[in-house]
DNA sequence: TTAATTAGTGATCGGGCGATAAACAACCGT
DNA sequence: ACGGTTGTTTATCGCCCGATCACTAATTAA
C-alpha cells in the first residue's frame, strides 16, 4: 500500500518529493554537472538543471562546499569494495587470467566521462579524498598483483614491494587508465577493443617484470643497460 | 610599526617598463598562476601577484581569454621542436638507446607542476590545443617508434601503425607520463630515479611488442591468451 | 475542517568578477 | 623647460556568485 499513487497531478510544477529522494537526485545530478563544468561551477545552474529554484539547494545542503563533498564520497566510494581483492589473489587460477579478469572489471567501473572528470578536478585540488584513492590503489591493488607476480616468478615473496616494483606496476596500471582519459575526456579515437587493449599491456607488464626482475633466483634488479 | 624606510618615494610601486618586458613577465607569471589556481583565476589576483594594478593587464591583453590564450601557446609550444624526431630515427644506434634518451629528454622538460597542470585544465576543457598536441605525439613520437620497433624486428615497416600497435605505444607512454603526475599533481612518492623508471618500462613495452606482435615472420597478432 | 508542519519560491544582500574610462605621472624629442 | 606620448592607477559599471530570509503552498495529524 505505497501513498505513492497520488490521484492528482494537476501540478505542472514538480513539487513536494520526499527529502530523502530529492537529496538523492540532488546528489546524482550535482555529481554530472560539476564532472562537466568543473567545481566552479554556479549553483543557479545547477538547479535550473535540477529543476528547482536555487536557495532550495540550502534546504538540503549547509554549503556548496558540503554538496561537493558529497559529491566526492559517492563518487569515490560507490564503485569500490567489489571483490577484487579476492579475485587477485585467487591462487587457483592463472595469474594472467585473474589480472585481465581485474582489469576488464576495473575499467568497467571507472571508464566514464563522469568518474574520471571528477577525479581529474580533485587531483588537482590536491583533495586529501584523492591522496587516499591514490594509496587505496596502491595498497590493495599494485602491491597485491606484484605479489602475485613474485609468487608466479618463485621469487621470495615479501609483503613490501620494492619501490622499483611498485613503479612498474604504476606504469602498467597508469597506462591503462589513461586509456580512458584519452577515450572519454580527450576523446581521441583509441582501440576499439579495450580487453585487447588490456591483454597487450599485460604481456609487457608480465613480461618486462620477468625480464627486469628476473626469474634466475638471487638477481634482483641488475640488467640495466647491459642490454644495449 | 616601522615601516619599509625611504620616505621620499610616496609610491614604491614599479613603473615604467618596456612593453615588451612587461608582455612577457606578464605572460610568464600569468602561467605559474593560472597553473596553480585553474583559469577561473581571477585577474584582481593575478594582478596582485604581479605587482601591478588589474587594469593594467588590459593594456597588454584585450580580454583574460586573449591571455590564457597565449599563455597555451607558450606553455604547448615552447618546449617543442627539439632535435627530437632525428634522434628517434637515427638507425645508426641501438632503439633501446634511442628511446631511453628520447624519454629522458621529453621528461626533462614536460614533468614540471606549470606544464602538467596547465596540460590537464586544458583537457578538461576540450580544448582545440590540447587535440592538436595529441595528435602531435601520435604522429611525430608514437608512430615512429612504432616503426622502429617494426624494423627492428625484422617486420615489414609501414607508414601507418596498427591500431594495436598505436595503443600499445600508448599505454607504453602513458604510464610513463603519469608518472610526472602522480610526482608533481598528486605529489605521492614515486621511485626517485627517474631513468630507471623509463628503464624498466622501455624493458617491458620492448618485450610486450616483441611478444604480441612476433618476430615470427608474418605473425601480426594473434598469441593473446595461449600464453597462459 | 482545521491547525501545525514543512517542501519550495521570490526577493535580496554583500562581495567578487571582467572590463572600461578618465585621471595621473613618467618618459622623450624638441 | 615644455608638451606630447604613453605606461600606470583610481574609480566605477554591470553582472553573477553564494547565501539568507520572509513568504507561499502542499502535506499531515487532530
Amino acid at each position: 500500500m505505497s501513498r505513492k499513487a497520488s490521484p492528482k497531478r494537476a501540478r505542472v510544477k514538480q513539487k513536494r518529493l520526499s527529502p530523502d529522494d530529492r537529496r538523492k537526485e540532488f546528489v546524482a545530478k550535482a555529481t554530472e554537472f560539476f564532472s562537466e563544468e568543473g567545481f566552479g561551477g554556479g549553483t543557479r545552474a545547477l538547479a535550473r538543471r535540477l529543476g528547482v529554484t536555487q536557495p532550495l539547494l540550502y534546504r538540503y545542503f549547509p554549503s556548496k562546499d558540503d554538496l561537493i563533498k558529497e559529491v566526492y564520497r559517492t563518487v569515490y566510494l560507490e564503485p569500490l569494495d567489489t571483490g577484487w581483492e579476492k579475485l587477485l589473489t585467487d591462487r587457483s587460477r592463472p595469474i594472467r587470467e585473474r589480472l585481465q579478469e581485474f582489469y576488464n572489471a576495473y575499467t568497467n567501473v571507472i571508464f566514464t566521462r563522469k568518474w574520471l572528470r571528477i577525479y581529474l578536478y580533485s587531483g588537482l585540488k590536491g583533495l586529501d579524498i584523492n591522496r587516499w584513492y591514490v594509496g587505496v590503489v596502491r595498497d590493495k591493488i599494485l602491491s597485491r598483483i606484484i605479489r602475485e607476480c613474485r609468487h608466479e616468478a618463485g621469487l621470495p615473496v615479501q609483503n613490501k614491494p620494492t619501490a622499483a616494483e611498485l613503479e612498474m606496476a604504476w606504469v602498467f596500471h597508469s597506462g591503462i587508465f589513461y586509456y580512458g582519459v584519452r577515450k572519454y575526456i580527450y576523446e581521441s579515437p583509441v582501440l576499439e577493443d579495450k580487453e585487447q587493449m588490456i591483454s597487450d599491456a599485460l604481456d609487457a607488464f608480465l613480461a618486462g617484470f620477468e625480464r627486469v626482475f628476473g626469474t634466475a633466483a638471487g638477481v634482483h634488479h641488475s640488467p640495466v643497460k647491459a642490454v644495449v
